[in-house]
Parts: structure tokens; sequence; C-alpha cells
DNA sequence: GCCCTGTTACTCGGATAGTCACTGTCCGAGTAAGGGTGG
DNA sequence: CCACCCTTACTCGGACAGTGACTATCCGAGTAACAGGGC
């Protein structure tokens, strides 16, 4: 079980676009982060289909958040790049072999999927409860307050 | 992201082991669930390196379980299976980029980790919460008190 | 009848190909900025 | 000097190859049961 890595990339960027003021293009975020330009556009496209950013075309173009920081969860942004289907797909293997139940007897989910799909409930419950404006100010207080300003300085800079 | 169909089954057969009396080979679960034989032992091996199962060779042999159905958790079996690293794994892009940080700077995980390590942990914490007892039990109030009494009738038989 | 021995066949275990999703990349459509021209 | 228009170049967006992990499979090593022979 291995999860994108472009999940990564994509909350750094929703971080990075909290302290921008105007729109940022992806070129800006792939020098920002070390990461290959067209592959994290990619990663840009599924958070601007997800409605958490806005793409802005032409000169001066790139992407800006939809919404306040503070309004975005983490959750919505691994959903966005990850996609929103459980890891864990019952395949209902109940209904097979000698001992197979009948189809009348699976309208609920077996007591596996069950289990698995609570453990799911409880992980996406801990990612919601963490917004992009949580991760700008825990990176802030890590770096002792200056994190945040650097990178407002060098998102206005020339780069 | 997407779990190994594996752990669906392995967790399925340690359900059916925690009803067996005598060792059960793989060829008897591939039956009951409706699975590739070969694929399946893949499963059991794997299981059986981590302590869960012990496998006994040679003719009547198979695989029992080492301890009590109400002393192995999901979140053992899922981590037999499917691996113990975390689906998130950082790849410190903060210490990337012409806003890198120092080394030392890097002591603690930074907060996107964090985030996701929160979220991984609550995760295991609901597997680890259900046991193969339980799984059992509620297979079979789902049934209406027949699965296990009938599971238990067919791994006895000549199947 | 009981014990020993050799055969037998059944078990697991790791090493070996095939397929799907993630990774990485490219070029085309669309658009706003900027400069030039005319009024 | 101002407004309009054209060129320009910069943006995103989806479509195209490469790689690693999951899927599926096979054959060999080891062992307990069983049948046969000897005591």
């Amino acid at each position: 079980m291995k999860m994108s890595n472009g999940v990564e990339w994509a909350l750094h960027c929703c971080v990075s676009l909290s302290q921008a003021t105007s729109p940022v293009p992806v070129a800006r975020f792939a020098e920002l982060h070390g990461v290959p330009t067209a592959y994290l556009a990619k990663q840009l496209q599924a958070l601007s289909r997800a409605g958490i950013v806005r793409s802005v075309p032409g000169p001066s173009g790139g992407y800006r958040l939809t919404r306040a920081p503070s309004e975005i969860t983490v959750l919505e942004v691994v959903e966005a790049v990850d996609g929103r289907e459980p890891p864990f797909r019952c395949t209902e293997i109940r209904r097979r072999g000698p001992l197979a139940l009948s189809p009348e007897s699976c309208a609920k989910p077996c007591a596996v999927a069950r289990a698995m799909a609570s453990a799911d409930a409880a992980w996406r419950g801990a990612l919601a409860d963490v917004t992009v404006a949580d991760l700008g100010r825990s990176i802030d207080t890590d770096s002792s307050g200056t994190a945040m300003r650097e990178l407002r300085g060098w998102l206005s800079g020339a780069g």
C-alpha cells in the first residue's frame, strides 16, 4: 500500500499558496520544492478539478486558492490527488465457494469490510481535523516564525 | 492508494482457522473462498513469517493459529500481509530548493508528515481494537448464528 | 501380534513471469498582457 | 493624449511512454503418514 507522492507536493503547494497574494504558476512551485514541473502540474490539475484551487490563464497567471486556508482540510487535498476510493475494497468472497451466502443475506457489508471501513473513517477524520492554515502555523512554529515570512518574500521576489 | 486483496483473504482465513481443530491446508482455504491456491499460499506464508500462524508439514498438515483468536488483532494481520511501512512517506522536500532548511533544523518531522502520521496512528488504532474473535462473532451475528457452525462442519467434513 | 523400515504422497517455501497503477513527460488550446498604430 | 487592435508569449489542460508494485504461477525441499516385512 503506497500513497502517491503527489499528495505531499500538493499539500506543500497549498501551504505556499496560502502565503501568496497573486496567482503562482506551476514552474514557480517546481523550483521552490525541487520537483519535476510537468508531474507537479498533474497534481495541481487534480486540485483544480476538486475546486480547491482556481487556474488563471495567460501571462501573470497561475493558481490561487478558492477559499481561506482555514477552510481547506488536509482530507480534501488528499482525496483530490489520491482519489476518494478507500484503500480496502471488499471483493465479497463470502458469496463464493461451497458455503456461499445467498445474495439477500449480503445486504450489509461483511464484518471484515466493516472493520476496515471503520478504520478508514478514523483515518479520514484525523485528516479532516487539520487545515492548510494549521499546517502553515505548525511550519512557522518549527522555524521560530521565519518560514512564512521568507516564503512570502520569495513568492513576491523575482525568484 | 490500493491495498493488497491478500489482506481480505488473510483475514477470512484467520476467521476460518479460529473454527478449525486440526491444521488446514492452503488448498482447502482456496476452495472455501474461491481464490487462486498458489497466490493465497503467499499470504499464508506472510502470516507464518509474522508468527500469527504455524505451518505443519507432511500429510494431514496445514496451518494452525499460534494464539487464541481473541489475542490476534486485525492490525497484526494487515501488517503481516501488507507490510508495516506507513502509506505516506515524507520525501523531505523542505530540504530542497531555494528556501531549503538546514539539516539541523529538520530534527522533527515536518508538519505535513506529522499530520499524516497522526492519521495513520488513528487508522492502526482502530484496526488494533478489533480481533479475529470479534470478526467471527460479527459474522455469526449477521448469519443468525449459523455461519461458524457451518464452517466447523465443512472444515471437519471431507469437503 | 508388535516393531521397524522403506516408500509414498502430501505439505510448505521461495524463486519466477504477467498486468495494472503510479511516475514522468510532451505538445496543443486558450487567454491576458504589452506594444504599436490610428484618431 | 487616448482608444483600439494586433502580436506575443505565457498559462493551463489533457494525451502519450517508462517503471515499480501487486497479481498469479510454478517447481523443489522437507516431513509425517502408511504399507509391508521381519521378529
